[in-house]
Parts: C-alpha cells; structure tokens; sequence
DNA sequence: AACGAAAAAGGACATATGTCCAAAAGGAAG
DNA sequence: CTTCCTTTTGGACATATGTCCTTTTTCGTT
C-alpha cells in the first residue's frame, strides 16, 4: 500500500464518483489516496479496521477462510465499491480478505472522522444502505447457488470473472496456481484438474502451461448457470 | 394473516422493542399489527412488498427457492427481526419467502410513509444498517461453511435451530415433512433418510412415527460445527 | 377389520468429489 | 547435461450424495 499524495488525481476521483452529492465540501473531509499493487492483500482477516475504504479503480476480491487454511471466494468488485461498511456498521474485525486482482486505487475515510460527523448525514447512510443491501442479495443469491452448482458450474463462473473482457486473443489468463483457485472455490486441486482436464477435452477452453484460453465462451456461459462471484 | 385492533397490545409491543427511540412518537405514525398462524406464508417471493415489517414475537425462517421448485434455507429469525429492508432499499420485489415457524406477531409500516418521512432520520436508517449487516455477516458465514459442510452437519444445525430449547422430555420435533427438510437442506430425502438412520445408530437422535427426539444434544452440536441458521 | 391411496423408507446403482500417493514435468544451480 | 527440488498431473480407491424405482408403512374411508 503506497498513500498517494496527488491531490489531482484524488480530486479527479473524488469528482467523477461525485462524492460532493453525499459528503458536500469534499475538500473538508479527510479524505486519502491509497494505492494497491496487484496481488497485494488490502484487507487481512481479524484486524482492526481504522477507516472506510472506497474502491475507486482496479479489481477487488473478497474472500473468506476457514480454520483449515483454505478460503473461499465471495466475490470480486469494481468501482465504486465500499470496503469495510460492514465492520464500521457493527464494530467487527474484518470479516473477510481483501486482495487486489489488479492495481487498485482505494479512498479512505477514517472510521473515527464518520462516528463524529457522518452518521446523522442520511445520505451517506443512504448510500452505506444501498451498498449494504446489494451485496447482502448477491451473498443471497451465490449461497443459494453454490449449494446446487457443482464445481464446474462453478468454476465456469470464475472464470468468466477473472478474464478480461477485452482481450483480444479471446479470453484468457495466467492461472496464478490452481491449488489456489481450487481452494477459492472449495474443492481441492486434484479435483480442479479433472474438471479442467474434461472441459479442455470438450474444446470449451484451452491449457497451455500456465494459461488457460476460453475457446467457447458460449458454453462456458451455460455452465456457469448465471452465478456471478461479482 | 389478520390486522389485529387491539391497540393496547400493539402499544405495549411498541414499548417492548423501544420503537419510540427510533420514531419518536409511535402515536402519530401508522404502524400497524398483523398477526401469523403457524406455518403460514408470511411473504411470497416475487410480490412488491408494500411495509416494511417488524418482527415481534414468534419464529420465522427465511427461504429462497430456484427454479426447480426446491427451496433453500436461509435463515431463521427471532424478535426484534426487520422483514423487507433489502426490499425497501432496493425497491426490487421480495427476495426470500418468509414463513411463520410458530404463531407470530408483526408490526407494519407502509414503504409509502417511509419514502415521505423516515429516509432522514438518521436513527432509523442506522437501525436498518445494524439489522442489514447483521444478515450480511450471518449470510456469509452461511455461505462459507454451507460449502464445506455436509448433508449430516447442516440436518445437525438445523434440529438445534428448530427445536424448542425449553422442552422437558429433551428436545423434540415433530417433523413436517422429511421430503421438505430435505429441500430447505439442499439434498434429496433419500438421502436425508440415510443420514437420519445413521443418526439414529449412533444414538444420537431417536425417531418414532413423525417426531425425533434428539437424545445426546452434545454431540448433535459438535456435529453442527458452528453452523447457525439463526 | 379391509382396502387403497399417499407418504416414507430403503435397495441398487451412478456420479461428483475427496484422499493419498506416485509419476511426470518444469526449472534453478552446479 | 545432470541433479535435485518444486509444481503439476493423474491413478487408484474411498466417501458423499443423487437418481430411479420398489417395498413398506401410514392413514383415511368403507
């Protein structure tokens, strides 16, 4: 995490999220600029959050672990997001890890500045609603879901996730490791394999070393059954 | 479900659950009680709701069905439970079916006068925070464990939810409908059964015609590994 | 009590997924 | 090029769960 010291930028920011139509005179607010690099884990399970964090550029995602060392994904987001309402709202250490996906820039606004001077401000409560709110039927929705998909429903879903859109070769991307992408979707690698090694088999995507290209993004749309991990 | 008129006992629900904290004068808004039988469907999913609904006395489960017909569970949810917040937030019709596990109380309050008069008071829209995040965080804990655990843990979770804590013969139920269990559960009654005579075996559990008695409520919890539908 | 429909239980087999471990493939260092 | 270590892949088998269908039980009605 690096703070950024450029108050263009975070005024630029600040502007096309149009954060003036909740908080009035932004620059009255202390308001910082912080960047993530790829990979980089902006939120660890358990800590002690200090300030609300709005994701303003670049990819999130949220994931969730248990004692045994393995995690799950919740979801991935993008602008704009808010990361931390949940531990602001109730007085919890973070419920769950956030890493960046991609370079991120996140605005923070420190939980003491809120408690004194936003929590009678309705529209920022109105907003922290609104974000509250649709994450919670999302959650709904892929808990539902992930009890009926199997794990390559699921991971058809993950992977139309991950790519990005506007890739040109098609769809595709550096599977980081699969022993991790197997433990994001609750399985375990041996089993991840087979599913990739039959989906390959079906032309439905491709397996070079580490890349996996997606040749049919049709059918790996019908497989992911309409569970969104965002 | 039927409109109570009895305002004295509308009153003191209202003191119970210190409304006035929240609305002021209780008198001048127009809450409403409603009253559910056992069983009854307190929401159907799909319908635009109307009021925003407080729980105050008796059990609900929330569930959530998909297209197949079987449905899922959610939640269940005791005093002093909000029904339909995400609903009045999202303005998006009704997420989960609501239905009334035992004899229930409901108070009212249309969406209407909400919209006109309540969405800047900021002790209201900070009690829809703590009950919307509270749903969040059960809600994704739901959804991490519900992924690593099985049938046998989720039926255990589940007869410690239902059960009524204050029965001398130790707890029991008298089971609906093992084929509607089954689906709350997301399996198959087939396989239910399975489980449930393995239960029976190790003398967990006891089952005569329709009722299970649940014999060693220890290992039952053991078994249930946290999980909590409430 | 006898009968028949509906609910519940369970047998047989199929599939999805997990566990354990060994073989194969990369890749860094000498 | 060889060696050794790590990562990836996959074989063999076990377990959890689903599907299909038959048998058994329950329960209301005659």
């Amino acid at each position: 995490m690096k703070i950024i010291e450029d108050t263009s930028l975070l005024h630029r920011k600040l502007i096309e999220y149009k954060f003036q139509q909740i908080f009035g005179d932004v620059d009255a607010r202390p308001f910082s600029l912080l960047s993530y690099k790829e990979g980089e884990i902006i939120l660890h399970e358990g800590v002690e959050l200090q300030s609300l964090l709005y994701l303003v550029e670049g990819k999130i995602k949220a994931t969730s672990s248990v004692e045994t060392g393995k995690s799950l994904l919740l979801r991935f987001s993008r602008p704009l997001a808010i990361i931390g309402d949940l531990e602001l709202v109730r007085h919890v250490p973070v419920q769950s890890q956030i890493t960046a996906v991609t370079d991120c820039f996140c605005i923070s606004l420190p939980f003491d500045y809120i408690y004194n001077f936003e929590m009678n401000n309705p529209l920022f409560l109105q907003d922290l609603l609104k974000h509250l709110s649709y994450k919670l039927q999302t959650s709904t929705t892929a808990s539902r879901v992930n009890l009926l998909a199997s794990v390559e429903n699921r991971f058809a879903s993950y992977l139309l996730s991950i790519t990005a859109p506007n890739n040109e070769f098609g769809l595709e991307l550096k599977t980081t490791n699969i022993s991790e992408i197997a433990d994001l979707l609750g399985t375990t690698h041996r089993h991840l394999n087979r599913v990739i090694r039959d989906l390959c088999e079906r032309k439905i995507i491709k397996k070079d070393r580490k890349v996996i290209r997606i040749l049919n993004e049709m059918q790996l749309k019908e497989l992911s059954q309409g569970i969104r991990y965002e």
